[in-house]
DNA sequence: GAGTGTGAATAGTTTCACAGCG
DNA sequence: CGCTGTGAAACTATTCACACTC
């Protein structure tokens, strides 16, 4: 979603649906898992409970890679993790450039989860000429005018956007002129990008206040109704709550 | 989604489909912005474009909040603002509690988009006896045993789990039993809790594997097709590799 | 018998296009 | 006239249910 700039055919790809790609990672996981243990084979039900998802969704799924699974066996694990690393893309090594070195990229560039498949951190970037030479997570901090040095010479073509809010349309130009094609957002921005560059973006804020909502129902389920919208026409004054919204959204940019 | 357990009729609640309030989030923080710089009204057009959407999507999304426009002249900002937090409960105060203090625990708490809407940390809890009493954005780290007291004092009912993935069903389970019934996981696995519990998550390295997976499409037009699975059947003995997995929820090690 | 693979049915979402109001 | 609000159409995703294979 949130591609910046234009809409873009939501990338229907060769034939598999997005909302397939986007449960590919869940069962993999499940997987590795399951292949950690030594377990050779697993039945739809079985993963489908273990990723989360329900198993006539999670054979459809398959379907679309094609037809890995044996009737009345089940699904052979190391096969799949196989077939599934490859369609994700991950039988590759995708080295990626994180930028904004604060708490939050500094939580990413000590994530397991990146390395241990195909991602290499390739280079962690900051603004704060101080951070410079630091390193994190055994890997020195560059300043941003290395930025497009980095991504030409390692070939980067992933970028993570983890600077404040203020910063990140200006980094995701640089990282796009560079030659990056996809990029993870973690500022609270809507990016601006041409088209044929895919953004992915993770907004903490919006994910408690949908949380929010559905908490409110539950407790609303009596008082609260649609009874009298406060006021109908002008109700101006009503968000006095500025508070030092300035531009915080931002990730705690030191 | 993700709500661990059974499907839930994913919660339709009034009649605001949930595409629709996943998206309120963005108009919102359009609208704010708009809102800051004393700008009276706006179209769907230009908020459309503010926040990454189209204009026809918008308006179906407000007509499902109620009639807020003016024809030929569009929506007042400030009673959209104001319609808006009240319909997501962001009228009101959400406590909240952080589980896992590390690197992302710490960016988490310090991150501004939280306290600026209704979101107030309650606490920040560790399993870390060392972490106890260490201010993180200036609130004391409390130790896990004091969770439940927690939870029950402060009225809390969201719960932030910030963990390492294997701790993070313990963590989910003792949030609940407390009384928490929403959950925002960070941390790499399936969350498997009681109906009426609401679980969202956020996986970096799913998305990740997103990017990678359309990445690979941009470069593969030509070369790559699903040519020859290298292994049809067997192929068992892969899994050889244990390595220092730990907790790291990761995957695919080599 | 057990469990996959899939067409058909259903549900949900986006887009179109235009009537109707300020 | 300009722009909202919304039915209807188009598209996407999920679920059902069962034929078919091992």
């Amino acid at each position: 979603m949130a591609t910046g700039r234009t809409h873009r055919p939501a990338t229907r790809s060769r034939g598999i649906p997005e909302a397939t790609v986007a449960r590919l990672p869940l069962y993999l996981r499940a997987l590795t898992a399951l292949s950690e243990r030594s377990v050779p084979t697993v039945s739809s039900e079985e993963l489908a409970a273990a990723a989360g998802v329900n198993s006539a969704k999670l054979r459809k799924d398959f379907s679309y890679l094609g037809s890995y699974g044996t009737r009345g066996v089940g699904y052979d694990v190391e096969y799949l993790v196989y077939q599934i690393s490859r369609e994700l893309g991950l039988t590759q090594d995708w080295p990626v450039v994180i930028v904004g070195i604060g708490n939050l990229g500094a939580a990413l560039a000590n994530y397991g989860g990146f390395a241990s498949r195909g991602f290499r951190v390739a280079a962690l970037i900051d603004a704060d000429p101080a951070m410079a030479g630091k390193p994190v997570a055994g890997i020195a901090v560059q300043h941003t005018d290395e930025l497009e040095h980095i991504i030409e010479d390692n070939g980067v073509s992933i970028g993570v956007i983890a600077t404040p809010a203020g910063a990140a349309q200006q980094v995701c130009d640089r990282l796009v002129a560079a030659g990056v094609t996809s990029i993870l957002n973690f500022a609270p921005t809507v990016l601006t990008v041409p088209d044929g560059v895919d953004v992915r973006k993770v907004d903490l804020s919006i994910e408690l206040q949908i949380l929010a909502f559905h908490e409110q129902r539950k407790a609303g389920e009596d008082s609260v109704q649609d009874s009298g919208p406060p006021a109908p026409a002008a109700r101006t004054a009503a968000a006095d709550r500025k508070g030092p919204d300035g531009d915080v959204p931002a990730v705690m940019p030191a």
